[in-house]
DNA sequence: GGGACGTTATGACGTGGATCATGCCGCGCG
DNA sequence: CGCGCGGCATGATCCACGTCATAACGTCCC
């Protein structure tokens, strides 16, 4: 139970949805599970495009770096998600790096077999059209937040998509059950970990967010919304 | 001459790349072209996605309004770029507007066929995924540029990614063949009017771009990669 | 030919947030 | 156990850009 059976790992994404059992088998026959620790690179940008991986445990930033060296993450996934397959599948260098925000576990599948597994089920193809469609859009909502939101609201907005996607309901409120530092919050959102760590501090003393050890927990979901929003509050 | 045929515009496009003669005939026969002015609207943010589009002259921009009115444009297209077809086979609403930014006409194809034909034929679904790929690295490249450049090095990789795309090769320099105004490239670039305006405004003087009559020329595209790399220069 | 508009242009001014600097805390590790 | 490092926290500056105001110019249209 440490280590599940990876044919029924991916039978519950997405992706793989109309995939037949006896063909998803022989899939998860030639993938790897591989452990990675805490800033332990996947890929770097400009590596070629062997594996097609999904999150098994633990949360992989998409990151790409400006040559002044900092982070821009594109993307924070945790398990169940696939990362890698835009590459994979167009048959081009990955064009972003992933990392492990903290200690991971990722099943990866090599080229070939899904690639061969995809030619002769368009479903697959089908889905993974579906899913990017999807990050495009966050990806264009990324874009707008950016271009016309002030650094409160883009934080408050990253908070409220994090907990949509993976908030756990607790006493004290949403929780998101990973740990998150201010630097990652700043790398996604564009800003800089001090102006991270004034927004959200502010925050605390207000009662919006709490920090429960490295985990934060949302208790007022409205205000957070009225502040991606950029109201007056 | 004026109005080509419809089924040989498709035939161009590579999202009909392996669709037989007769169904893309077929298909053809179902679409519509509709004629566009400045400013006037294919269709908003929300509507119902009962159209795939592909822009068949003239120049259409995708964008979203900040509750402000402030509009932040994701894509800028030109003829023979299929937009709302992401929308279309997800079967959700628009995510974004589309907006003619210069008098354009656009071939508009029904939601059902385009769906039967994609049922059929898989490769549509592959070559779609390809597409949406590209775009989505295209928004990456956005977000990490909005998250880290300065304006002067946004403005100038948005100028050399028009450049590169369609730039006309003629004696004063890499002509952009459609008029661009301030506000469209401020808008693409997340900064405002008389930011853009400064900007090209100081690089005509420097010889770096050209205006001629609505239309930019570059002449040095070297100088603009430096900046679009917040080199010194 | 003269408003009305859209676009480019330029200056003055204020500020959000980046930058730099310094300190504290908790924890893993030698 | 104590040192070092990664993560918070907070203050003091500084400057790139946004904002506001004003103006010149072209062109479309009555």
């Amino acid at each position: 139970m440490a280590e599940s059976d990876p044919a029924e790992f991916l039978r519950d994404i997405p992706v793989f949805a109309g995939v037949p059992n006896d063909e998803l088998q022989a899939l998860a026959a030639s993938a790897r599970a591989e452990s990675y620790r805490v800033r332990e690179y996947v890929f770097m940008e400009g590596d070629a495009a062997d594996w097609f991986c999904v999150v098994r445990s633990g949360r992989i930033k998409i990151l790409r770096q400006s040559r002044a060296g900092k982070e821009v993450v594109l993307e924070l996934l945790g398990p169940g998600e696939p990362f890698g397959g835009v590459a994979v599948i167009e048959g081009r260098p990955y064009p972003a790096s992933a990392q492990a925000a903290q200690a991971s576990v990722v099943l990866k599948i090599p080229r070939e077999p899904i690639v061969a597994l995809a030619e002769r089920r368009p479903a697959i193809i089908r889905e993974m059209a579906l899913m990017i469609g999807r990050r495009l859009r966050d990806a264009h909502d990324s874009v707008k937040s950016l271009a016309v939101d002030s650094v409160e609201a883009r934080l408050a907005a990253a908070l409220l998509r994090l907990a949509e996607r993976e908030g756990a309901p607790g006493p004290g409120g949403l929780a998101l059950p990973f740990p998150l530092t201010r630097q990652t919050l700043a790398d996604m959102t564009g800003t800089t970990v001090e102006s991270a760590i004034r927004v959200v501090s502010r925050w605390q003393k207000d009662g919006i967010v709490r920090d429960d050890g490295g985990r934060l927990v949302l208790p007022d979901l409205d205000e957070l919304r009225a502040l991606a929003e950029g109201e007056p509050g």
